[in-house]
Order: structure tokens, then C-alpha cells, then sequence
DNA sequence: AACATTTCTTAGAATTTGCTTAGACAGACC
DNA sequence: GGTCTGTCTAAGCAAATTCTAAGAAATGTT
């Protein structure tokens, strides 16, 4: 796990690393906010610390222009105890954590922790395919229709989901079938006949503008019009 | 809350004075250091704001003797002087905060709220994550339903967590079992199922809007409605 | 128009998936 | 050692989905 740690002052800040690679951190370190920027972006850490006066770029203005470029990762501020009233403008600016210097080593650890725990959570991309008014979202497994909910079943969405990735082409069954339902096409079933089937009673039935086309003799074809 | 604040000059005492007790705390007062020692250890304050100058015994002093009798009380010290060696006296003398005059009424209630937050030198913030009514504190690791205690093992815990996390997301049972139990979900468990039920049980049961929604054939989501 | 081929539709059988419970096992605490 | 707590396995049951199969309909060909 790969920690940045960004800090002017040079034995606190070989302190910190120090401590941090102790307990199984991997951590870079930077001096200057416009270094660390640079680094936060290229890098993915798994969390920023970082103290509020800096040279180059301020701990405050770091953290705003990374929230911008749409970084993540958990921000911990640390700041000197006559600094306290900029605590508002820490979390204003986008940090998760704010931290008065002096502090207890133990208590850095516990908030780092604390703050890379959240790396628990999935991918953020919010994928959703888009077509002909179709909208069918990735994460939540939903399927909307000009704006009206569609109930999908797990091997309905698979389907869905490739003839959308696939829009415009014309799709054979054997493969549909493969890419689908990973078989081979050999046995003669008629699972994607009736597949389709199901899908075109959720999804075309209720409109007036179908988007499953049957190619007589050749396959399915995902279109407007 | 009760507070203890220590000044000679009449008009600033009183200006503090008011300011906090409008801001809802009760305050006592002293004029004297010798006088704001015996308050100090009598009384069990949340805090106390000192000047460096006094009658009778000066708030260096009064920190010191107080830290010597093992008084862990907050102490804010207010001073005239700005020359950093004065700052470090405070310091070494234990007082937690340090706050030069001239300063803004507000700064100073920012920081006496945050002294007698938890703690003394840290304002913890605290982590917590809320969704639909529950309240999940990663801090306490302690759970609340509208306001009602929910009492969770550390497995049915850290399963919550990953689907407040999530929330709204279709999470899959083998991303669920990597997450929460790191296990590849080769082997023919059943042990998310078994504690999506042990959460159930504990989380919705009770409650007439269910959370934990099933998405069959794809997985688990953690949303209203 | 008659025929062959392909696709659609439907019912219900087969399978998969999920829920629930009981109990085995391990570690913590007396 | 015994008890308690928490974690996990296993198995039976219920529910939902998935698939098969067969007749109906549509399409294309002669």
C-alpha cells in the first residue's frame, strides 16, 4: 500500500516515513506542494498526507487542485495549533482529515488506516450504455426505457448488454450463443430464439420504435428505425 | 460544559466571558493565577483559557503547577508576546493551544470547541458512514438503525461497511467474498449468503423499509426502497 | 400455391440460485 | 477443562430463472 507523504520540514517528515514503512507502508515523499501534485496524479496512492504550509503550492490549494482534476484518494491535513481556524477551509478544500500538530505517532497511524480502509470500495466508474433511448447501467443492473424502468434477469441483461455493446452489426446465433452463454453452438438448441423472445416483450412490446431487428437467415441486429 | 477563564484586564475577561456563555457554555472567572489554581483543581472543567500575565502566579506557571498536580485539562493560553521562544515556554509548560492577541472572537470558540471535543490535542473527526436511516461509526465500530443500537459481530460489520460503501451498486458474490473475505470464491462456499441472512436478522428485519435487496442471479444492493 | 426453411411463441420440465437452519470448529475467557 | 462467541460448512427446502421441446407463424424458394 503506497502512501505520499508531503511535508517542508525535514525531520518530521523522515519521521513519518519512517514510522509509515515500519508498519508495512510504502511511502514516497515530496517537499513541495507542486512536486506532490505531480506525483498524486501520476501515482495511485492509497491516501495523501500532507501538512498546510508548504512551499510552491499550499496543503490547502494541493488538495482543491486535485479534487479538481477529480482525484480520489483520502487527503489527510496537518497543520500547527495556531492554524486551527483554517480547519474549515481543509475540509472545504476536499481533505477527509484534518490533524493538529503536535500529535502522537500512534494517532497518524490509526487515521491512515482508518483512511485507507476505503480502498475497499469497487471501481467508481459509473458505466452505462446509451442507445436509442435505452439506457442500461452497468453497476446497478437497472435498464431504463425513454426514462420508464425495465426488469431485466441476469441472462436478459447479458444479452441486452452485448447486442448494445454490438449496436448496428448483425449478430449470428452461434455467436450470441458463445458470447452469451459460452457454449457451443453444436447442440441444437434454441435458447437465443427465445431469449430474444423474452427481451423484445421487455423491451420493444410496450414502444412504438423497435430496436431488435430480426435478419432472416443471418442473425439480430441492436438499431433504431 | 463548564469553563474556566483566567484574565486580569476587566474588559476582555468580560468580552469572553459573555461570548462563550452566549455560545452555551457556563464559565467561571478568575482575576489571579493563584486564584484560577484552586478553581482548576477543584472543579472538573472542560477547558481553560489562560493569559500569559497575571497577578499572583502567571499563566506559565499556572500550566506548569497544574500539569505537576496531573491535570489533564485543556489549556488554551492567550498571549501578547508573538516572539516564537514564548510560544515554546507555553508549550513546555503543557498547555495545548496557543492563541496571540489581538484575535477573533470566533477563532477562539473554534478552538475551545475543539479542545474539549476528544481528546486534548486532537479534534477527531469522526468517520462515519450514512445511509437510509443507519449510521455506521468506523471510529467506535458501533451501528445505528433510526437511532437504535444494532449490535454486529466484526464479519457482519466489515460486510456492511462494504455495502454501505457501495451503495446503490449490484455487488456480485465473489467481488463481495474478495472484498470482505479475501478469499477466492472458488470453493463452493456459501458463507456470503449465510451472512447476508445474519445481517437481515439484525439490520431490516425489524424495520418496515428493507435495505438489503437481492438482485437474483447477479448479487447483493444496498439501497432504499 | 406448395414446400422447405427459418423464426416465434408457449408451457412446463430441469436446473440454478438463494434462504434458512443446525451444527462443527476454533479461539477467547473464565 | 468448560463455556461462550463468532465464523464457517453443509444440507434441505423454496423460489426464480433457464432451457427444452414442439407446434405455430413467418419468410423465402420453386
Amino acid at each position: 500500500m503506497k502512501l505520499l507523504v508531503v511535508e517542508d520540514e525535514l525531520k518530521t517528515l523522515q519521521a513519518i516515513q519512517q514510522g509509515l514503512e515500519e508498519s508495512q507502508f510504502e511511502v514516497d515523499v515530496a517537499y513541495d506542494g507542486l512536486i506532490a501534485k505531480r506525483l498524486a496524479l501520476k501515482n495511485n496512492y492509497a491516501a495523501i498526507i500532507t501538512d498546510l504550509i508548504l512551499p510552491g503550492l499550499n496543503g490547502y490549494e494541493l488538495c482543491r487542485q486535485l479534487r479538481a482534476e477529480g482525484l480520489a484518494t483520502p487527503i489527510l491535513m496537518l497543520t500547527a495549533l495556531s492554524e486551527s481556524s483554517d480547519k474549515v477551509i481543509g475540509f472545504d478544500a476536499g481533505a477527509d482529515q484534518y490533524m493538529t500538530k503536535p500529535f502522537q505517532f500512534a494517532e497518524l497511524l490509526a487515521r491512515v488506516r482508518s483512511l485507507t480502509k476505503r480502498g475497499t470500495q469497487v471501481a467508481m466508474t459509473a458505466q452505462t450504455l446509451r442507445y436509442g433511448g435505452v439506457e442500461l447501467n452497468l453497476d446497478t443492473k437497472t435498464v431504463m426505457r425513454d426514462g420508464q424502468p425495465i426488469d431485466l434477469t441476469a441472462r436478459e441483461f447479458a444479452l441486452l448488454e452485448f447486442l448494445m455493446r454490438n449496436q448496428g452489426r448483425v449478430l449470428s446465433k452461434p455467436t450470441i450463443a458463445e458470447h452469451v452463454w459460452d457454449i457451443n453452438f453444436d447442440t441444437g438448441t434454441n435458447v437465443v430464439e427465445v431469449y430474444i423472445n423474452y427481451l423484445r416483450k421487455k423491451l420493444d412490446r410496450d414502444f412504438p420504435k423497435k430496436l431488435i431487428h430480426t435478419q432472416f437467415g443471418m442473425g439480430y441486429t441492436f438499431k433504431e428505425e
